[in-house]
DNA sequence: GGGTGAATTGAAATCGATTACACAAACACT
DNA sequence: AGTGTTTGTGTAATCGATTTCAATTCACCC
């Protein structure tokens, strides 16, 4: 009854047997039948709970993984972290998560605090400041970056197909007979500068320009800008988003300028978010594949923690385009 | 340079003196400026990081928070859990996140480790089993319900007033011309309950029926179950949405069945999820000050940490309106 | 110049578990 | 019967920090 305070010495007093069985009991170590039902029913009349601070002490090893990302409240990280904390839980393991906001300082610290924590291993989402640092500091256990990409063969890696992804959706813009097409990419990850590459290599193939912007992936700022890039002389008729934030800012600049897509302005981007299908004629994104980059990313660190040395892997996933409405055949005379 | 490996009793040789000096200096303890400039070179050189584990065994405070939600990828939980961590982390403390998917079985689970990591405190959002079975449950930690509530008198809470807040909507839509209004409501939490009354009240104010149907709050369930009643006999003219997943199944039915908001169906929920104002004619709902919530609750939660003792508090927030044209006002002859 | 008190410092105890080691009993095999 | 092995158990060391307690220094004040 009397919990918090039981102790495993306590166990052992009302079981009438030493802590060592007691932990053994606990463990699953040997025990007799005998012993162990009497350290189970000591267990239930102290309302005992083992605690986890002295187990991780003592038997160094923590079983915790750290988890850090730029905003959990961004739908993508929200599945990934989802993904990589059922499997956690499902090894027995606890999942520390921190959001950077993007933000190299917090970075770093919550480096520091995964080492304090002695946490097992590691799954990351770097900014691409970081990404670079991170060739220079030694950790202290195996890292997994996903979604962006560090210094090439240091870490293991989970990472989309960026700049393919990229060229599928201009591809299909260029066959829908749009040529005006622009990009807004976030600015902080690598993510961004991938998928601009794949995108400006897609109209290089027709010789078309590629006007892009970059901005912070946010809503607001992805809003802003299209709003001013609509008013702008060199305004595009068909544009792509490269993650679901800006997505959201553009999707709300057109309802805010009443254009209407794709007549006005096609529109292509990142990330299925639930509501993706069901604003306006329905938006043509790419999908990531979000639970499968989350438990990818498990399955490498744990191959990792059972195989220390060996070569960084880097797991490179498809997405997978669905065409909706806001990228819709428009039958129009080959402009510009 | 050797990281991993330096412990306190490391750094303290290293700086030629004691260990307790090192720790002194590592909590800010008496120190003269001399040795603390010591202790830090030596901290410097050897790459010491404390170890958590028995910094926390020792001191007996964990600095650690549980928060304990259904589903993380719910955008309300999502935004709460965001500033709840925030919170935490400015003060110092770490949080620890758990997904029960509204099973009880996960929930008592997750609350054995909360007791085993010896967590300062806890937030939690309990589905309706477990929040009855809380009373029974003597913890040995505070804890501040969120969203839903449990036996009154028992813990801090900080919850909608969901009564006023239904109760608002349908107003709304009575004063709009609605009368056959139908409610969607989930069936795990106590919030539905309330919603439920809220909704049912209003709409007794002028003697209409109010048909009601209960499922799990899931995008899905409630997709499928809007399909149900629409092609039933009874098939509402407006319709409410107890959250921000039925919502999405609302709007996701409606598509489908290529209704037009609000001609064929006018439609309000809670929860300003991102896209809200985006689909059809936008949503009418009720937002939820989601980060206020998370903040109260850790407010409450330190309060209650610095002084234990005290009557429990329960702390109504209201939820803000947002009137959108799935509720425009339609002219028409009072119905039915 | 000696007594008082405050400020630093270090030695050792401690937090609550796991685990190395020793040992006893039971068992198997010549 | 003697030897070796396995199994179960307890004692005590240990993990890496904080904290108690006592000792030392030093400034200050009659």
């Amino acid at each position: 009854m009397s919990t918090l305070k039981a102790r495993i010495k306590d166990v052992a007093r009302e079981a009438g047997v030493s802590v060592a069985t007691v932990s053994r009991a606990l463990t699953g170590g040997p025990v007799s039948a005998q012993l162990r039902d009497k350290v189970d029913a000591a267990i239930r009349a102290t309302g005992y709970r083992p605690n986890l601070s002295a187990r991780r002490l003592r038997s160094q090893h923590s079983r915790t993984i750290g988890l850090i990302v730029s905003d959990i409240r961004n739908p993508f990280f929200t599945a990934v972290s989802r993904a990589v904390e059922d499997a956690a839980y499902e090894a027995g393991m606890r999942v520390i998560l921190c959001n950077t906001d993007e933000n190299p300082e917090k970075e770093a610290m919550y480096l520091r605090l995964m080492q304090e924590e002695r946490v097992t291993g590691l799954i990351f989402a770097p900014t691409r400041t970081s990404a670079e640092a991170l060739s220079q500091t030694a950790l202290d256990f195996p890292a997994v970056l996903i979604d962006r990409v560090g210094p090439p063969g240091l870490h293991d890696a989970v990472v989309l197909d960026n700049a393919a992804a990229a060229h599928t959706l201009v591809s299909h813009l260029m066959e829908q007979g749009y040529r005006r097409i622009g990009g807004l990419f976030g600015n902080t990850s690598t993510t961004g500068i991938e998928r601009h590459a794949g995108f400006a290599a897609a109209l290089a193939t027709r010789g078309l320009p590629a006007p892009a912007r970059f901005v912070p992936p946010t809503a607001d700022a992805g809003e802003a800008e299209l709003l001013d890039w609509m008013q702008s002389a060199d305004r595009p008729d068909a544009l792509i988003a490269s993650n679901g934030q800006l997505l959201l800012g553009v999707a709300r600049a057109v309802r805010r300028l009443g254009l209407s897509m794709p007549h006005d302005l096609a529109v292509a981007g990142f990330d299925n978010e639930t509501w993706t299908g069901l604003v306006g004629p329905g938006l043509t994104v790419i999908e990531q594949p979000v639970h499968e980059i989350g438990t990818t990313a498990m399955s490498l660190l744990f191959d990792r923690l059972q195989r220390p040395g060996g070569p960084a892997r880097k797991m490179v996933l498809s997405g997978r385009p669905i065409l909706r409405g806001s990228t819709g055949a428009r039958l129009r005379a080959v402009a510009n």
